[in-house]
DNA sequence: ATAAATCTGTTGAAATTTCAACGAAACGAG
DNA sequence: CTCGTTTCGTTGAAATTTCAACAGATTTAT
């Protein structure tokens, strides 16, 4: 467990938990460490849901597929970043997303009961770590906010530019990278991804973007 | 306070919690009753979020607008419903939503502080408090997913079977009422509302569906 | 009860998106 | 390095959405 204390210690459950009290609540916790490789399901649609998950290393996205196989790529899980939360917390029973490897992935995963239910050696741990939770749980929250207002925008090239410009604005610069590849920018935009490959070359043409790959910079903000 | 204590039963806030504890802790809280008339802002976009609310009577909608004026409903508030929790929990500094009353309502405000920093009188109360705000908050975040899942479809037909389908299968009945009306629900769905109810009217001549302002029947199900 | 305001359904034209198909470029495995 | 695979950008046609405008229905205010 030592050797992941770096990344768990930037984890936003175990903000203000000293590395010795951190060991010792995972013991107590039953955490349990699992390797996925690329395109491996971490969490399946239509489980239910029982665990936190904690991103150690690697990359995930939470995904949703509807009844005709259009996939909506709904969020991206990186180290550090815990996930699953909202469905073990509100006790689902029936998990309406996948969680997908996107590249080799180690994750912690913690039952959620072990958390919400005080153990019999009442760490005092407990309180504070139901307290991180619960601003995780409001952070994510406002996060969907996000992606709701940036695919309530009407037409591929607003929603981009919506898109690029809350990740401009993330990272602090005109230059950029976003976490997606075409295919799942266009899932997670909910537009074609001709389309969207189409948009991104007409904004590069009219000199308001620059685009290499995953890298975009803002010539002239629209 | 007594007058409400009906509705505030059933708040998912107070479960738990016996009458005499409930009015009690109200006070400790130091929670407020005020009244907003139609189309009056509760909580404002752009502010800094302090306040949980409980809805005690009428009907609210969160509300987003962008650059551009777009309006979208991201959600219903009626009686016995907590909204700005989120906010309040991350402790947000510029809302990107507002509350707005859809008909005149009475709201108590409970500054959000109170709740999360364990009062000085140390009622015990607060334990079942902080537990169920973090149901509360996993319940909205799967809410949201379900927003997402609906209007993630590429059409407006689409778009309104799935929202329709969810409200059916939500009330157990094949005839069921929604809470919006047409130029809402076009803001729900993210789409025009001319061709939303051109699409309510085709549906209808098709046979599947029959509709009555707010109240739908599924004939056939699609 | 009446007038004013709001909501709703319809239409057709214009704008936009989706879809299918293709070749070029980038990537990965052996 | 080369082959096979995946990603990417482009295109044009078909499908869909948006927009603007209007009239009938419904609701609200006085």
């Amino acid at each position: 467990m030592e050797k992941y204390l770096k990344i768990l210690k930037k984890c936003s459950l175990f903000y203000g938990i000293s590395d010795d009290n951190l060991l010792k609540m995972l013991t107590c916790l039953g955490a349990k460490i699992i390797n996925f490789d690329k395109k491996y399901t971490i969490f399946a649609e239509g489980t239910t849901a029982k665990y936190i998950g904690i991103m150690l290393s690697g990359t995930a996205h939470t995904v949703q597929m509807d009844y005709f196989g259009n996939r909506s790529v709904l969020s991206v899980i990186k180290p550090t970043h815990i996930f699953g939360e909202a469905f073990a917390c509100a006790e689902a029973e029936n998990v309406p997303v996948s969680v997908i490897a996107s590249e080799p992935c180690e994750v912690m995963l913690i039952d959620c009961g072990h958390i919400l239910h005080t153990c019999s050696n009442n760490c005092g741990f407990h309180q504070q770590l139901i307290f991180n939770l619960m601003k995780d749980l409001a952070t994510k929250n406002i996060m969907f906010h996000q992606k709701i207002e940036i695919t309530s925008k009407r037409t591929t090239r607003e929603k981009l530019l919506a898109y690029l410009l809350f990740r401009a604005k993330e990272q602090g610069a005109d230059s950029f990278d976003i976490p997606f590849d075409r295919q799942a920018l266009a899932d997670y935009l909910e537009v074609d991804r001709s389309g969207l490959s189409a948009e991104i070359s007409k904004l590069c043409r009219e000199g308001i973007l620059e685009c290499r790959k995953n890298h975009f910079e803002f010539l002239n903000k629209p």
